[in-house]
DNA sequence: CCTCAAACTTAATATCATTCAGTTCTTGGG
DNA sequence: CCCAAGAACTGAATGATATTAAGTTTGAGG
């Protein structure tokens, strides 16, 4: 038995993309072995050479598709949010924060890969990054035009809102002392400090003091 | 050539820890192999698991020297600040993101070890880990009563202080389009924002607005 | 001196990733 | 319908590493 037949015919691109962010999880390390891979899809592991060109690339396709969903994500609740740019800021953190927090090790796999999977750049270089970016921006810009941040730099306080946000999810995910629910409980904590500030800036009210 | 003579015994242990954590900066990745360790130090590598229970545990040890290195950075911030919480807060975030950027993989393997790694919880867990989060407890206290922050839950805004500074560095140590100095600006960015968003919060002088 | 434990070294094993050399379908021309 | 070429795999071979086993030399205590 060598090249299966038409009827037995797998997609496996597509099939070890998702086997392996199953395992990525299940196993919560990126030591996922090829042959586990190739085992889950129902093939053996030199067949996923055909597709991929080597195991970095699988991990980057498996990567790919977490910037996927994560966009996914947070599109959705752009559409629900039209006319509530600070909502929009508020929930998208939540949203973000829970993707992170669901998946930890697809996560880790976006936002610290091995320098050996051979990313060449940042985190948005890839399309749907970017347009991950893109959402964060819109809403603040959107926020500022309803008197929050009067005056500042967007740029600049939009890197700093995502750096609030990926370093909280970034430290729970790392602390195994602590329980999903705890996790969630202490990231949000984070994000409702992070927008108490932000409305400090607005429309004069919310007092900064918690 | 069996057992080494008194003349040249080497300090296996220690100069295990610091060539790991030399070709760890070297090679920008964990994986590291064993026999490069042990050719560093001059033996082979099945004479390291004498001295550490296996690689793991080699990069535990390496992990807790790099809090112990972090630790005396931030301390001598610390003391060259009394009298000044404010400036120990800014100065002692510059100081924790130069070690960050300086030693950016000891870093990561600090704060995004693979689980495999058997770090039983969270990044404060050494004795290391706790001081250096003690001493950003202190300069917030001490800050507070200076007038920051009034009536803010310090454990609350320290964790929050925390992951933006963690944040930033950690996604500007992933992004290799940077150099090392646009790296630094961009984090000093953030760390200057936060600040801002602090000092506005204390004794009515520094508006928000960059 | 002699024995034993300590501290290594060299082989041996196991786990993967990756490459090689077939083997079996499918397909496009005749 | 038949055949050649190539596509899509498989099973065996290679090579890099971590880890363990077995063997050797040195230092220390009696």
């Amino acid at each position: 038995m060598a090249r299966p037949r038409k009827e037995q015919e797998l997609d496996i691109p597509r099939r070890a993309v998702e086997e392996t962010i199953r395992l990525l999880a299940q196993q919560g390390d990126f030591g996922v072995p090829l042959t586990a891979v190739a085992q889950a899809v129902g093939c053996t592991a030199p067949a996923l050479y055909g597709h991929f060109r080597n195991k970095n690339a699988l991990l980057r396709a498996a990567r790919d598709e977490g910037f996927g969903r994560l966009y996914n994500e947070k599109f959705a609740v752009f559409e629900q949010m039209r006319g509530d740019p600070f909502g929009y800021l508020r929930d998208g953190g939540y949203a973000y924060a829970r993707f992170a927090l669901e998946n930890p090790t697809l996560y880790r796999l976006m936002f610290s890969p091995p320098p050996k999977l051979g990313v060449s750049d940042d985190p948005w270089s890839s399309e749907a990054g970017r347009q991950v970016l893109s959402l964060l921006l819109t809403g603040l810009r959107s926020s500022q035009e309803h008197g929050y941040l009067p005056g500042a730099d967007l740029q600049r306080y939009g890197f700093m809102f995502w750096s609030t946000i990926h370093g909280a999810v970034s430290l729970n995910i790392q602390n195994r002392l602590l329980d999903h629910a705890a996790k969630w409980d202490s990231t949000q904590s984070v994000i409702d400090a992070l927008m108490e500030m932000i409305a400090a800036t607005g429309p004069a009210k919310h007092p900064i003091t918690s």
